[in-house]
DNA sequence: TGATAATTTGACCGGTTGGTAAACATTACA
DNA sequence: TGTAATGTTTACCAACCGGTCAAATTATCA
C-alpha cells in the first residue's frame, strides 16, 4: 500500500496522528496569515519542519491540507453558539456568548482569521458548510431570541443583525489585530485590551449608549 | 523618453489617466478579491483588458499598483469618520457615522475588503499608514467622544471600543458579504439588509438591548 | 507631411509554484 | 530474523509567477 489515508482498517500508525497533527498546525499558522492562494506548500512543510513530499505523502494536495483544517476547526468555532440557552436568562447568555467569543478571539486568533481569509474571498471553499450547518445553527438560535424578544425579555431586535454584531465586534480583536494595535498605541496593546474590550461590549449590548443614570464621579 | 510616470512637467497625455484609471479599477477588483499575494498581474491585466506589459508600462511592479491602489483609496475610507462633529448632538453624530459607514460597506464593498485583506495578513503594506494618519485621527475623535462622555451626554465608555465597533459591525456587511447572504438566505438577502442592519445597529449603539418601555403590538 | 515621442505588443527569462517518480530508509509484525 | 508495509528523500517536471526587452504601432505637433 502506498497512500495512508483511507486506511483499510482504521487509522492506525500513532506516526500517523503525530505527523498529521504537525502538519496542521502548520497549516493553520500558514493559511492564517496568508489565506489559501497566498500560502505556499513550501512554506507549510518549512514551518512543520518536514520536506515537502513528505507533506504530500499525508495530504495529497494543498486543497486536502486546507479543508482537513477547516473541517477540524469548524465545530469547536461554533461551539459558543451551540451553548446559547434558550432557558437561560437573556441578558446572561448574551453577556457570557460575548464573553466567551472574545477569548475565542484571544486564544484562538488564527483559527478566527483563518475563516476571515476564506469568506472574505468568497469562502469558495466552505460555501456548504456555510449554507448548511452553519445557517441551520443561526436560524435555530435566531429563533431562540425571537423567543425572548416577544416574550418581553429584552428589547425587540433583528435576531440576526444581533448574532452578526457579536460576531463582528468580538472577532474583530482578533482579525483586525494589528489594526488595533497600531491605533491603541504601544501603551495600551497589551492583553489589558480584551479586558477592555469585554467591558464595553457587554456593557454595549445590554445597555446601549444612553445617558447613564450615574453621572461620572 | 519612455517611463510614463514621473513626467517632468505635469501628467500630460488624457490617455494616461484613462488607461492608469482603467487599471486601478481592475487592480481594485482583483486585489479585493484575493489579497495582495493572492492576486497575479496577468489577472489584473485581464480585467482591465490590455496585456500585461501595458499595465507594467504605467505601474513598474504589482506593488506599485497596490500602493497607488491604497493611496487613492485610504483617504475617502476615513472621510466619514473625519466628519465626526465635536459640537453636534452626539447621539446624533454615532447615528449619523453609523449610516454613513454602512453606505459605504454597501457602496464600496471592495474597497473595504481591499483593506481588510491588508489588515487581516499583517498589514505589511499598510503598517505607517495604520500608525500614523489613522492613529492620529482616531486619537482625535477618541478624545472628541471622551469629553462627550465627560459632559454626561452619553454613557461613561471606552471611545476607543466604541469606534473599533462601529467599523466592524458596519464593515462586517462589506467583508463577510458571503456569510451574511448564505445566513440570511436567498429570501432575505436582496439588498434590504443594509436597511435591517442600519436599523438595528443605530438601535443597538443607542439604546442596547435593555427591555423596551413600549411593548410589542 | 514628417519626425519625434508615447504607447502597445510578442517573445522571452529566471525563479517559484503545486505536484510526481522512484529510490531509499524505517517500522511493524509473522 | 525476514519481509512486506509504511515512511522519507532526492531529483525532477510542467505551469505559472513578476518582470524585461526590443521591435512595432500609434498619437502629437511643428
Amino acid at each position: 500500500m502506498v497512500l495512508p489515508r483511507a486506511a483499510k482498517t482504521q487509522r492506525r500508525t500513532r506516526i500517523q496522528e503525530e505527523k498529521e497533527e504537525r502538519i496542521l498546525e502548520a497549516a493553520l499558522e500558514v493559511f492564517s496569515a496568508h489565506g489559501f492562494r497566498g500560502a505556499t506548500v513550501d512554506q507549510i512543510a518549512d514551518v512543520a519542519g518536514m520536506s515537502k513530499p513528505n507533506l504530500l505523502y499525508y495530504f495529497r494536495t494543498k486543497e486536502a491540507m486546507h479543508r482537513a483544517l477547516i473541517d477540524r476547526v469548524l465545530d469547536t468555532w461554533l461551539d459558543p453558539l451551540r451553548a446559547f440557552d434558550a432557558e437561560g436568562n437573556p441578558v446572561t447568555e448574551i453577556r457570557s456568548y460575548i464573553r466567551r467569543k472574545l477569548e475565542m478571539a484571544r486564544d484562538f486568533p488564527r483559527e478566527s482569521r483563518l475563516f476571515a481569509n476564506e469568506v472574505l474571498q468568497g469562502a469558495p471553499h466552505i460555501e456548504d458548510e456555510l449554507k448548511g450547518p452553519l445557517k441551520e445553527l443561526v436560524d435555530e438560535k435566531a429563533e431562540v431570541i425571537r423567543a425572548w424578544t416577544k416574550a418581553g425579555k429584552i428589547a425587540k431586535c433583528d435576531p440576526y443583525h444581533l448574532i452578526f454584531a457579536i460576531w463582528s465586534t468580538t472577532q474583530h480583536y482578533a482579525d483586525f489585530d494589528v489594526q488595533v494595535r497600531a491605533v491603541l498605541g504601544q501603551g495600551n496593546s497589551g492583553e489589558g485590551r480584551f479586558e477592555d474590550a469585554a467591558r464595553f461590549l457587554e456593557r454595549l449590548f445590554v445597555d446601549g449608549l444612553q445617558v447613564s443614570e450615574q453621572p461620572a464621579s
